[in-house]
RNA sequence: GUGGGUGUAGCUCAGGGGUAGAGCGCCGGACUGUGGCUCCGGAAGUCGCGGGUUCGAAACCCGUCACCCACCCCA
């Protein structure tokens, strides 16, 4: 034999064969149905961008995670980058806002679902390619914004069947006040937040821990540890009333309030929490940042906020700006283990197969196939005249509902032998009506197509 | 990047120093006008890779690579 190499795709990628896509194809349907509804309009951007645009925007684990293109020819030696595969679709979306800024409407409302890459190592529901669905409003501040956000993104998840995911709400200026009241130095705020963030995984005396080992005053970690502890099912109106308390006439606690009236017209109502120890890695962060979870899964299906100084580092000039991101495989990892993908999703592959009678009577079969093709089904032909018997095997492996002999008798009469492999039955029917017969039997058993 | 686990047929895995195995899948036949069920037959593996110990290694030791799980980070 040859010298074999791995053919498995590259760590942390997939092949995507006709089930797997048409199970992502099915997702996808419903997300940008719903996009659409929500009035956003879509977008599509290169799958790499000049190196500069990303440089600088996710912040410093960030950058790390950059996939990055070698220049060509005689500068590749050198090791260095100008383009990289994007990383998100909020950075390109940005550059496109700032690029287009004139031609846009006054408030610009966008999704997009293509491939983002990272050089991350993969895990469970974690890969190196992976597809996002974003959506997000540019022009306006107005918190009406972040309420049909997470109204659009609650409707995605019903239609897809979730019944039990949640909300997770908080505000990046909330986090910085509460650390400034506490009396964590501007300079530790980073490392509380990521240290916070793992409340919920090592609890109270985790954080403490952590917050020691960074070196943060013992009485500020005191305080911070009063105001951000939370009741596992706190309300956000007492989240709200407690946030009050410790930062009145705080801007950013009437947004979060905002919001939170805002979103009970949504679909979103009743799934809100406001959590304290959401902090979100991305750097552009400026306002409400949010994040959807299911207990199942460890990440979270997607995340989102305000980024109101994002398009201003490619424009000179802040257009605010909010927006939200599902991660897809995620919602496909966990549909996929809770069977909420039909299985006819995935097996409709072809409607019916021809089969070759015999050598002589091969225009014959490609005569039929072309007929019903014509009537709007989806035909395949069996290519050699082999036994039926091996026509039918083909015919079971590829899942198709029914098969069409023309054998002698049967054209002899002007009719074809229709077989539905689902039930066994035979029945002759008359040529000119085959095509016809076949859908409407389609039709009983899937109610369409 | 850190810790742990696993690498044996296309897939899932058994075998723990003495002849390379099972189930599923695949191919052929029983069945020259019919798939699935049944039965019969067959193809397919330098046991991840390199070195060491041994008369003898798939097995034991060292190294290395790949994959999986947890952590970190994230969608």
């Amino acid at each position: 034999m040859a010298v074999t190499q791995s053919t498995r795709p590259a760590s942390g990628t997939r092949d995507f064969l006709a089930d797997d896509i048409r199970r992502r194809e099915h997702v996808i349907g419903i997300v940008r149905d719903v996009y659409e509804r929500y009035g956003f309009e879509p977008l599509e951007t290169p799958a790499f961008e000049n190196i500069e645009t990303l440089l600088g925007k996710y912040g410093e684990e960030g950058n790390k995670l950059i996939f990055k293109i070698l220049k060509r020819g005689e500068h590749e030696h050198t090791g260095e980058a100008d383009l990289a595969l994007r990383y998100d679709l909020t950075v390109p979306l940005a550059r496109v806002v700032a690029q287009y800024q004139n031609e846009l409407p006054r408030f610009f409302k966008r999704y997009q679902i293509q491939p983002v890459w990272r050089a991350d190592r993969p895990a469970r529901g974690r890969f190196r390619e992976f597809y996002q669905c974003d959506v997000d409003v540019i022009g306006t501040t107005a918190p009406t914004v972040e309420a049909e956000i997470l109204g659009a993104v609650s409707d995605v998840l019903l239609r897809l069947g979730f019944e039990d995911f949640s909300v997770r709400l908080n505000h990046r200026l909330v986090l910085s006040g509460l650390l400034n009241a506490a009396g964590v130095w501007a300079s530790q705020q980073n490392d509380a937040l990521v240290a916070l963030d793992k409340l919920d995984k090592v609890g109270i005396e985790g954080v403490a821990n952590e917050f020691r080992a960074r070196g943060i005053d013992p009485a500020a970690t005191e305080r911070c540890l009063a105001s951000f502890h939370q009741p596992e099912s706190e309300r956000p109106e007492d989240t709200l009333q407690r946030l009050e308390r410790t930062l009145p006439q705080d801007s950013s606690v009437m947004n979060l309030r905002e919001i939170v009236a805002l979103v009970g017209d949504t679909p979103a109502a009743g799934r809100v929490r406001i959590d304290l120890s959401l902090a979100r890695g991305l750097s552009y962060y400026t306002g409400a940042i949010m994040e959807v979870s299911v207990a199942q899964l460890a990440g979270s299906l997607g995340g989102g906020g305000r980024y109101d100084g994002l398009v201003g580092m490619f424009l000179g000039r802040d257009i605010p700006a909010c927006g939200f991101s599902f991660g897809l495989e995620r919602i496909i990892v966990v549909m996929t283990e809770r069977s909420m993908i039909p299985d006819a999703v995935a097996r409709a592959g072809i409607d019916v197969l021809v089969t070759i009678w015999n050598h002589e009577t091969r225009d014959e079969a490609l005569r039929l196939a072309r007929e019903l093709r014509r009537s709007g089904l989806r035909v395949d032909v069996y290519p050699e005249a082999d036994r039926l018997a091996k026509q039918f095997k083909y015919a079971s492996a590829r899942n198709a509902p029914f098969v069409a002999i023309l054998g002698d008798d049967e054209r002899a009469r002007g009719e074809v032998g229709l077989k539905d492999l689902r039930s066994g039955e035979q029945a002759s029917v008359r040529r000119s009506e085959l095509g016809a017969t076949i859908r409407s039997r389609l039709q009983q058993t899937d109610g369409g197509r």
